[in-house]
DNA sequence: GGTAGACCTGGACGC
DNA sequence: GCGTCCAGGTCTACC
């Protein structure tokens, strides 16, 4: 087996489950969750255990091609990853890799300060809340977010992992696959995509990104990191093909910025019953609920404690 | 700046 | 069994 270990340290407060379960993406591979179930023993500690194990896994392409599955586990207060044996080079861009995806270095003290009388959202800073689980590449999460649009939850889910099943580089050792990189959707004919992957009509969209970002043309990894306002970013989300108004607030708060509200189908359902007695609701009314937040209006509606469940 | 209609796909529902 | 509807929306064409 071998393998090495390493441990990584995030700001404070921090648990590995509320970002695992900040949104869907752990059900979208290459993540995988194991919440330690298969134990017999597990039914009668579950009563006993305060913390369940949890055990989040990933399959990752570094930049020399090298493609290596984590296993990712709460350790003190922060993370201990297992995966092979890297070099430096490789386990510093691992170690960043896992840094951005579980967004170690995120701090939300003004978020909570700001929202600690509102009783829907006191829980926040006791459950150590704000982070959403992203991808090591922004790309990767610019196509999930297109997957997600206009289907529903399981279709994306299958469309996602097709996508990995026939782009995707694999582990030699174990066959697992990565997520594709723009160069591999970029080389594939837009047909293969429709065909074979069933993204249907989504396929020229996400072949034409792919191929702007293989390019050199467009550098969403630079998103990440960007100077630009919030408003100004939304603009250039917006450009991308498939991306509207839904898509580029969910990326926005993927990338940190909470200013907008990912409203769709879900969210409406949600302030419908939250304030109109399940009366039909518009993108307005939610807007003008959550006005007050500002900057924070998307955290405050992520993070909402609804009384709606489904 | 605001709003109908079309759009791949494949479960869920009604008949 | 089949047709219809619709989902973690977006784009285009109009007003």
């Amino acid at each position: 087996m071998g393998g090495m270990k390493f441990t990584l340290s995030a700001r404070q407060p921090f648990a590995l489950q509320p970002v695992v379960k900040s949104h869907g993406w752990v059900q979208l591979a290459p993540f995988k969750l194991d919440e330690g179930q298969g134990n017999p023993d597990d039914l009668k500690n579950a009563t006993v255990r305060k913390k369940p194990p949890l055990r989040l896994t990933y399959i990752d392409q570094l930049s020399n091609g090298r493609i290596i599955e984590y296993e990712i586990k709460q350790s003190g207060k922060g993370v201990q990853v297992q995966t092979e044996n890297l070099d430096k080079f490789e386990k510093a861009e691992a170690s960043q890799h896992i840094n951005w995806m579980l967004g170690l270095d995120m701090g939300f003290s003004d978020f909570y300060k700001f929202v600690r009388m509102e009783p829907k959202l006191a829980h926040a800073k006791r459950a150590a809340r704000g982070r959403i689980l992203r991808s090591p590449t922004f790309f990767e999460d610019v196509i999930k977010t297109i997957l997600t649009t206009n289907t529903l939850w399981a279709a994306t889910i299958r469309m996602n992992l097709n996508l990995i099943n026939t782009f995707g580089g694999a582990i030699a050792a174990n066959g697992k696959k990565a997520f594709p990189t723009p160069g591999q959707i970029a080389a594939a004919k837009p047909d293969v995509l429709r065909k074979d992957v069933r993204v249907g009509y989504r396929a020229p969209a996400l072949h034409e990104l792919a191929v702007r970002v293989a390019t050199g043309e467009l550098d969403l990894e630079a998103f990440k990191h960007s100077p630009l306002p919030t408003a100004d970013l939304r603009a250039e989300l917006l450009k991308i093909n498939g991306v509207g108004p839904y898509a580029a607030a969910n990326l926005l708060m993927i990338l940190g910025r909470h200013d907008f509200i990912p409203i769709d189908s879900w969210a409406l359902k949600l302030v419908s019953h939250e304030w109109y007695r399940g009366k039909p609701v518009t993108p307005k009314q939610v807007e003008r609920r959550f006005k007050k937040w500002g900057s924070y209006k998307g955290l405050a509606y992520w993070l909402w404690d609804w009384k709606f469940t489904g």
